[in-house]
DNA sequence: CGCGATCCTGACACGGTCCTCACGAACACG
DNA sequence: CGTGTTCGTGAGGACCGTGTCAGGATCGCG
């Protein structure tokens, strides 16, 4: 939940950018076109975008459409142009928010935070409970209590992308396409002996009997669905 | 999703959004003090509120927080000042946006469409009952409560697709060709033997008792429908 | 350059799912 | 009462999806 995006034209503005949030523990990589901006975010799919308007290839809009085809990733618009007709644009075309520039820092970092928050809500809570297993969001911290004391469980990359989205949706299932284009960015929507391999070690890893999985569960044909043990239905 | 609250100290500035407001067709309510604001809120709960920091008798990061306290609504902040630190203030307390006076209407409306977008998309639960089987669309699950607590139901893929289909035509009559065309695509429309198999596998796993179905009902020689259960004993 | 961790690909056994076929029950009609 | 049609139910085999293992490619790092 903090890898983010950050598109600029202006190079000097991407790497003050990339500073200060890399100083705020976010994984940042950066694109200077809306061509780069779209592969980059294809090969590394981010949870935060902060793109500006003004690039040389293509119209900001186009790259927010772009994104917004296969991400629902918060994106906040940065420009130089502070007309109306702009803002309505972009924040239509699929935006989260729009700040002109100049702008300070703290600013953008308090609306980055106001974003981050509301992307995440449905999840308020930060620790998720998997029968031994305990999932720390957001110290991204996984421990499993043996019979004698706790132990730290390590989590690779892609493990921890493809767990936080399952946990991200309590009790929902998720199709194939929809977890293989979240973790590993569209172009992958076939690679699905991928998502097999990386569900059984998420199982070997977490679940008390890897062998019939309690929380991590699969419909065949359908998809994926991460189930709270015992859970509050709500409606 | 439109009930907005408008909270603001100055009557014509309420009176102006309110009439641009209820022109789009949201249903508007008003405040003019932090009190009034709060008052309101618990009478007519928000799925929206756009908020003045400068009001008489509280402070508006209070109101924010009076508000985050029960409810999850979006807030869009309008303020006078400028200052980075207000902004930073009103968004870490829950608000969602920041707006500075003077401020184009065009774009306060667009802001509102990018809040409600978000807001709005994880919920919209449509979750449909068939006696004692609960079916969550969205969630891709059907629960089914038993004499002692609730089971899970495990629907194939085409299973569901068929499911589908009829629960979004709640009452209306669909023929064999149309449902055949629909869940297994054209070139099946002759396969009917399929139809009787599947229809009945749906009723096995929902219906209270499958010899006799309340709510998935055939029309002889005409097609099928999903009586959605208003409970009339027809007989 | 060597080493370890991570990521990806291919192959196989198993269980579930899908479809076809066949038969009995209910009903309308002459 | 016989006949035809339509619907519900059961059983069987072909097929697809899943879990799992092994092995190679790639990357980061000392």
């Amino acid at each position: 939940m903090n890898r983010v995006l950050v598109v600029d034209d202006e190079p000097q503005i991407v790497r003050a950018l990339a500073i200060n949030l890399r100083a705020r523990r976010y994984e940042v990589h950066t694109a200077t076109t809306g061509a780069e901006a779209l592969a980059t975010a294809a090969r590394n799919p981010p949870d935060l975008v902060i793109l500006d308007l003004g690039l040389p290839d293509l119209d900001g809009v186009d790259v927010i459409r772009g994104l917004r085809g296969w991400s629902s990733a918060p994106i906040l618009v940065l420009s130089g142009r502070s007309d109306s007709i702009d803002k309505v644009e972009a924040l239509d075309a699929g935006a989260d928010d729009y700040l002109t520039k100049p702008f300070g820092v703290d600013e953008l970092l308090a609306r980055l935070r106001a974003l981050t928050r509301r992307a995440g809500s449905p999840e308020s809570q930060p620790a998720v409970q998997l029968g031994r297993a305990t999932v720390d969001l957001a110290a991204r911290r996984v421990t499993y209590t043996d019979e004698d004391g706790v132990v730290d469980v390590r989590l690779t990359p892609t493990e921890w992308h493809l767990l936080e989205v399952l946990l991200r949706h309590p009790g929902k299932l998720l199709s194939q396409k929809q977890l293989l284009r979240e973790v590993w960015g569209p172009g992958y929507e076939n690679a699905q002996g991928n998502l097999r391999l990386y569900m059984a070690q998420l199982r070997r890893k977490l679940e008390p009997d890897p062998a019939r999985p309690r929380y991590l569960l699969n419909e065949p044909g359908m998809g994926y669905r991460f189930d709270p043990g015992t859970d509050v239905r709500r409606h």
